[in-house]
DNA sequence: CTATGTGCAAATCTTTTGCAGGCTA
DNA sequence: TAGCCTGCAAAAGATTTGCACATAG
């Protein structure tokens, strides 16, 4: 669904091992693969696990589909990643871990960034007493025209 | 996990009904139990198909799970509910179909309204070309201080 | 060497669906 | 009566888990 030959080349693996010693996460084969696959092209990526299992399948190394689920959970709890809600059938997974909105695509249930430059708060919510906020998600949900 | 005895009166019977009439939803008892849990009492109410399921069981009323299940579905394809996605684990269903913010309470994974009036964009990014905005889902998410 | 990670299959959980019988308009 | 609705059980999908084996530090 990516490229034809998404092989991973020296200079991913070299980003997604560099990503994973920053997190302190043991590098192994098959986290190197996901990693490499993750931010191997420096660009923002949105990925559900069956999409990232895929991709590593495509790329020909191989990685079982549970370990997938884990090695994402595992990335979301080292602060690599941060997972976004919006279908509810299915959890997507962020390369980026700032707080920014994000448009879903209803047709194509695709998950993309927004500009977060073009979101501004002039009033939000207060958090009620005795809690603070975690977190704001925004999804703008699109419609094809 | 409400009150202790959440039998329904047939104010909220007859607040059920209309309910269901305005929509053009055909009346059954079992859509009149769920639509006098929902809206019976005039406040806005968020619940998942189980805590439903749950209301109903506990007010002496007999609905079954899938039945739970496919009303939800027929209510919001009706415009009566909307459904809010926010745990990636489980549906929910709002009683307010007007677009505004929800807080979500991580610890209890609570669903509630925000005050809608306290928020306001001052700058949305803009729905790219050939598409439109369908919704914008703002959660608030909570942690407990 | 020891703790941790991996793979497979099975288990779990939420939600949907097929089908026979029931009920509304 | 005709068609939509309900209930049950089974199916379907996504995700997690148990356990034996492999591997990083």
């Amino acid at each position: 669904m990516d490229e034809n030959a998404p092989s991973i080349d020296d200079a991913a693996a070299d980003r997604g091992n560099a990503w994973l010693a920053r997190a302190g996460v043991r590098p192994t084969r098959q986290r190197a693969v996901l990693a490499a696959l993750l931010v191997g092209d420096g660009r923002d990526r949105h990925v559900t696990a069956e999409s990232l299992f895929a991709a590593a399948r495509d790329s020909g190394e191989s990685v079982s589909l549970a370990t997938v689920y884990n090695t994402l959970r595992a990335f979301c709890d080292a602060g690599l990643l941060q997972e976004v809600t919006v279908d509810g059938t299915r959890s997507y997974f962020d390369t980026r871990i700032e707080d920014h909105p994000h448009f879903y695509w209803e047709d194509t249930q695709e998950l993309t960034d927004a500009p977060a430059q073009e979101l501004r708060f002039s009033r939000l919510p207060a958090p009620p007493e005795g809690t603070e906020v975690a977190r704001v998600d925004v999804v703008i949900r699109l419609r094809r025209r």
